[in-house]
DNA sequence: ATAATATGTTCTATATAAAGAATAGTTTAA
DNA sequence: TTAAACTATTCTTTATATAGAACATATTAT
């Protein structure tokens, strides 16, 4: 949960729940609010300036993790797609060759 | 702006407004007015019904870029090899489907 | 001790995000 | 050729995010 991440953060970094409010400029209150999941939808803006303050990522109060990590793409695969790139292959052209491929996997399943 | 980045990301996947509102489960007079910079402050279960239905990552949406600094192959393309990865087409499927559309664009090219 | 300051929590008030119309303009179909 | 189905935009309304106060405890200082 988003609000855990927030005060585990702020209490690495040594903030009190007022001293962090006052900082990002929002309301302590609403600060409180979101740490214990009262609330738990925030609007961007509120996840930048408290991002800022901690120097973290908006990502990884999202997600408790750097999201690149987590499935590696192999080298071969990169050179595929920009080979892909270059010779002009459109993402909607891909697209549809996906959503082909798919349809045939299917169809032979049953 | 955010807005910007959706709308274009909508246009690129074929989606109308309205299509993207219902799949979403949004409004799509609120969507209309983010995509148009009107209102700019989503919350963050806005971007997650969002991005879920473009297949992009939340942080695609509010920076338009992958944070990791040497990235040269975008996001929305990264995400479509993962897509391509778990559906099972395995490199030696992508190559041949390589060469037939070099083969196809030779063709009509001419 | 007790005043003063800092802590986080509950209130209440207000701004605005988001929904749900109704609207007008296009495209498709009968 | 007009009616149906879609497009996106404006309204209006409702829900809720956020602010700002008042509050209760806990620290710290005098």
């Amino acid at each position: 949960m988003i609000g855990d991440r927030i005060q585990h953060i702020r209490k690495d970094r040594g903030f009190s729940l007022s001293e962090l409010a006052e900082r990002a400029n929002v309301a302590k209150s609403y600060l409180s609010s979101i740490e214990r999941n009262i609330q738990q939808n925030p609007s961007i803006l509120f996840l930048e300036k408290i991002s800022n303050e901690l120097d973290v990522s908006i990502n990884y109060l999202l997600h408790g993790e750097q999201q690149d990590i987590n499935e590696p793409i192999d080298d071969e695969w990169i050179n595929l797609v920009k080979e892909a790139m270059s010779s002009g292959v459109s993402k909607e052209q891909f697209r549809d060759y996906l959503e082909f491929n798919r349809w045939k996997l299917n169809k032979t399943d049953e």
